[in-house]
DNA sequence: CCATATCAAGAGCACTGCTCTTGACTTTCG
DNA sequence: CGAAAGTCAAGAGCAGTGCTCTTGATATGG
């Protein structure tokens, strides 16, 4: 046993050694990912990567996966202090300086699908985590009164809305799940638009004009400003 | 003249029949455009392209301009008609449609930025062709007292967005020029989101969840539901 | 008419993803 | 313990890529 695990932890080892290095590439070199490149760097030959990655959209799957839980993990990890809207606009924060700081990792999972890539399975879980963290900011608002979606929505999307309400919780009506769903893709295009070159030579206020809109996102889900305290 | 103009015409024939090709193999193959291919598929050597474009990236820059060019008078074209926000949503459907029909067009302007791709000078132009679509009908709005913004901004982003307000009319005060450049950002993100696949598994009405989020943009601007004649 | 500019084609370089084979090493089991 | 089986790294090789350079053909303009 011990001997069998200390072969599986290596190879666990080769396995990051090889992400970390792919990631390091990404940030310098951008999209297109050499995995003879990242093989030199690790100063083995490229067919010896293949035993870890059966391709280059494989090891790209890793980094994608790897990317949604970093920023999920970052998103989760927003302490809950204050009103509604105080706690949407900490966790939209958040996320915005995770994709500064993850620029290529950002674009990997947010911008254009990369050609011949086909999400697996593996990722929705991973991918799924910012949006219920955001979704839980507004179940709680709910459920205390403070989140006013506005009219109910009627024909074929309502019943997209009702199963998306059914995974926020009880409290959460079919608009305000559509309401927060519209608004975690206003968060995420405001990101991209700041990262792919969107805002160029028209905002310098990168920050401020952020939260002018991540507030205006907030207003119209319909949080309310009213405090909470934790206990 | 003749003569000389003849060989322009034909090198002007050629130019486009090679970007009519690569569009053709953008839209199969995706972003990862072969040069080599292309002239494979036009019957000649690889080397002939480069007497049309520089470098593949050239050919790229050839073809961003002209979809921001096409999208541009899509957008332009929409007919002005019924009140204010009728005019923001149709605008919003013919972009939104215009993306759907030229999925790869899209990814290629507003997506995740090719590599060591840089835009030039030539692209801004056809690049605001949209924003300033929807710069109009706020502008005509707000002239007729029909937008209101809300509260006015203050700080650094104030000074932005002065600037962004003297392109888009005298009519328009700073926050309202905020929320709209905002909600081209949102239109922008919707768009993107739909393309690539953020909303998979998840909402099946996708023009419906697309009005959804418009109708929710033009209220925050401020449009309001009063009708317009044409004359 | 002839010098000049333009063009198409081919060879070639360095690079890519990926496959296959070979040889070394480790684990497992009779 | 030793042989069979599994795992691994390395190299050669294939087809493809962007791009450059050279060569020869063609058209343009003085």
């Amino acid at each position: 046993m011990k001997a069998a695990s200390l072969r599986a932890r290596i190879r666990a080892e080769m396995t990051d050694e090889i992400k970390a290095v792919a990631l390091r590439h990404l940030a310098t070199d951008g999209a297109n990912l050499s995995l003879r490149a990242v093989a030199r760097d690790l100063g083995m030959a490229s067919s010896a990567v293949y035993r870890y990655f059966a391709s280059r959209d494989e090891l790209l799957t890793a980094i994608i996966i790897d990317a949604y839980d970093h920023l999920g993990a970052t998103a989760e990890a927003v302490p809950r202090d204050g009103s509604y809207p105080e706690q949407w606009l900490a966790v939209c924060h958040a996320v915005r300086e995770w994709a500064l700081a993850n620029v290529h990792q950002w674009a990997l999972i947010y911008g254009s699908p990369v050609p011949g890539y086909q999400a697996p399975n593996d990722t929705i879980s991973s991918a799924t985590r910012v949006v219920l963290t955001l979704a839980r900011i507004v179940q709680d608002a709910a459920a205390a009164g403070q989140a006013d979606a506005g009219e109910p929505v009627t024909g074929p999307l309502a019943e997209d809305l009702q199963a998306v309400a059914s995974f926020a919780g009880p409290a959460v009506a079919p608009q305000l799940a559509g309401r927060t769903m519209a608004g975690w893709l206003q968060l995420n295009g405001a990101i991209s638009a700041e990262l792919f070159g969107q805002l160029n030579n028209t905002i310098t206020a990168r920050r401020e004009f952020f939260e002018f809109q991540m507030r205006g996102t907030a207003s119209w889900i319909g949080l309310s400003e009213v405090g909470l305290r934790e206990s």
